[in-house]
DNA sequence: CCAATAGTTCAATAAACCTTGAACATGGGG
DNA sequence: CCCCATGTTCAAGGTTTATTGAACTATTGG
């Protein structure tokens, strides 16, 4: 099983595909939520993401996130961390991310609502 | 026949739906094109992009990019004048438009070409 | 060692998408 | 007035997409 993850490298990150990965709402939102846990932790579980859907669809989600570049899975034990990849978005196509991101941020209230996710982060081993 | 083709209202524009229009490399082009060609003038015509594809395909993106409040058209004689819907993009998403299309600038070496379209504006009545 | 937990993978389905060509509408120039 | 140029609309195709549930793998805790 595929231990690691694959993800493309820096200059392997496309600018259609990151586009077309960020207008699915369901995966603006697990951006965008894990954005704004980024001052707590930088890193956030597929689980909590689970007031978005079902855990196969998410899955299928998680997947179309790393591929085009946007995330970075690091395996531990029986979780799976995930973290936004800042520092080569930022290198690639500098002002995007954070245009998208807060373009989202004035429409907080149109994307998927995280459910009763309480997100109260703080220790996580 | 709709002498003036339907567009969204500053408010009814929505993320999602421009992120994916400008996630398909045709459109990107067209917008990068277009936004290339604002200097000069602030309008293109249809024909202007045939380097990108067919004209009913290119009718089928044009409509798509003024479904989503991207670009907005005027109908003169039997031309049809696009230009950016920039003050409404910035309105709705500051800096949105800017941060992909200089994305674009960077890569606009895997844009679709515009071949041979040599861009000779001036006169236009 | 067993059971529970966390996620992935697979197959199937329905919807949306892009592309093409042919038919159509409309306005301008000889 | 007729024809050509400019675009749109329509139907058809083939591809990709999102979503679901069931089966599966792997790790942790008792």
């Amino acid at each position: 099983m595929s231990r690691t993850p694959l993800h493309p490298t820096r200059e392997q990150i496309e600018l259609p595909m990151v586009l077309d990965c960020l207008s699915d709402p369901i995966r603006l939102a697990i951006v965008y939520q894990l954005a704004q846990q980024e001052r707590v932790s930088s890193e956030l579980c597929c689980g909590d993401f689970s007031g978005l859907g079902g855990k196969s669809n998410l899955a299928y989600h998680f997947a179309k996130l790393r591929e085009c570049g946007l995330m970075q899975t690091r395996v531990a034990g029986t979780n799976r961390f995930m973290r936004l990849r800042r520092e080569d978005l930022e290198a690639r196509f500098p002002g995007l991310l954070d245009a998208v991101l807060s373009s989202a941020a004035r429409d907080a209230d149109r994307l998927p609502l995280v459910s009763g996710c309480e997100l109260v982060e703080g220790d996580r081993k």
